[in-house]
DNA sequence: CAATCAAGTCACCAAACGGTGACGCGCCCT
DNA sequence: AGGGCGCGTCACCGTTTGGTGACTTGATTG
């Protein structure tokens, strides 16, 4: 008696009051899709980043991605193509009205600007821990999106100024951009780093101060 | 003439060419679920880590996983209990050797030892990269236990040495073990770590030169 | 008006997932 | 001998997943 189909028909047509029709806007659609897919990725991470809860949130059939992106690989590629502008429109280009005279007068500052950077923006901030978790051809696209505009941003903020000789300026600031990739990361999965709390702005100081430290011990 | 009105019992029998009977012992069959969790999620990581699996993977029917260990929950737990070995298992305690005379000296020594002990512990590695990524109930058990294991140990291999006045200690070393945890995570993911190549013994050396140039450089 | 083509929807598929109840079997104990 | 009891297995449930074919609907053509 529960399942009863004579009894749910009228009820069908009861719910579908008034259906919202969907526009017949392809473009806006596709825009739609894309977006959905970024929140999707910034609120609820790459664990269920699924066709299905794209679709679900986009508010649109799950074919319409297949057409439109050719799945969830070309609409993770649509996504990395906005990545590499991520620097450029997340950081600021100007150096805040001061004076970087040193290559440690750069890097101090470079550094907390792309921490500040990391810190809010959830989306890169996932697609960080994704590279770090999965080796898929999906995410090696990602990471080496971010890792050239990264570079790019490196060299082109460097300007005349030269490094100290000596010591190995690439790898030094890769361990320097690790360390504040896998602080912000740890701090927004769970507020804490090797027991450094990181959760109140005066934890973000102590760490930013620990930072400029460690900046300005290999870089003077 | 056994008690088996089935006509398919000679098709199971057909099947069945060798049953391979599993042995009725228990404590043997939790070793070998917690051992093939262990390994599945050091091999394939936390994104196809699930009781379907692991039972695969143990040879054993998932329920047992419920009975014995109350579910995947139990199980990760279990995990988590050997972790507060971890250190005190993977790394020596005793200094090779050296003389530490001054705090600088340690924390190289440590930083060095702690890259080494995490680039060949897939397991460790998968369950940093699980840290990060997610924030359930699961995960911050992990991540208690190893913070707590890795705090002990910095504090015990400290000894009477005191560090420099003046600097947030535990911030600095945060930040530090921040560094070499993206640095191997990030290597192990993609082989690379923001453009510094990190594959070959080569590559490492490199690595390792920098992090003692940054550990001195704040530690003198 | 009629034909066409893209936009959007629906129904369905096989597979895998977590989870549970029930059953068979063998060992031990009285 | 017989009655538990524990170990292992199996079948099944509902749900979700990625993926595809077939359909309706609407607008713009000739």
């Amino acid at each position: 008696m529960l399942n009863d189909p004579m009894v749910l028909a009228p009820v069908a047509d009861a719910i579908r009051v008034e259906p919202e029709k969907r526009i017949r806007d392809r473009s806006a659609t596709e825009k739609a899709i894309l977006k959905a897919a970024k929140s999707l990725l910034a609120e609820e991470g790459f664990q269920n980043f699924g066709i299905n809860a794209v679709a679900r949130r986009a508010g649109c059939d799950k074919q319409l991605i297949y057409r439109y992106y050719g799945g969830l690989n070309g609409l993770v590629e649509a996504i990395g193509a906005d990545l590499g502008n991520w620097v450029k429109d997340r950081i600021p280009e100007d150096t805040g009205g001061m004076f970087l005279l040193t290559y440690g007068d750069l890097m101090e500052r470079l550094s907390l600007l792309f921490l500040e950077a990391l810190r809010d923006d959830p989306l890169v901030r996932r697609i960080v821990a994704w590279e770090v978790s999965e080796n898929t051809e999906q995410v090696r696209r990602l990471s080496e999106a971010r890792s050239k505009a990264l570079a790019n941003w490196l060299d082109r903020m460097r300007g005349s100024l030269t490094p100290p000789k000596g010591v190995d300026v690439v790898a030094v600031n890769a361990i320097l951009i690790a360390a504040i990739q896998h602080l912000v990361l740890s701090a927004s999965a769970g507020g804490q780093c090797a027991g450094l709390a990181l959760k109140t702005s005066k934890d973000w100081e102590k760490a930013a101060t620990a930072l400029k430290r460690i900046v300005r011990g290999v870089y003077g």
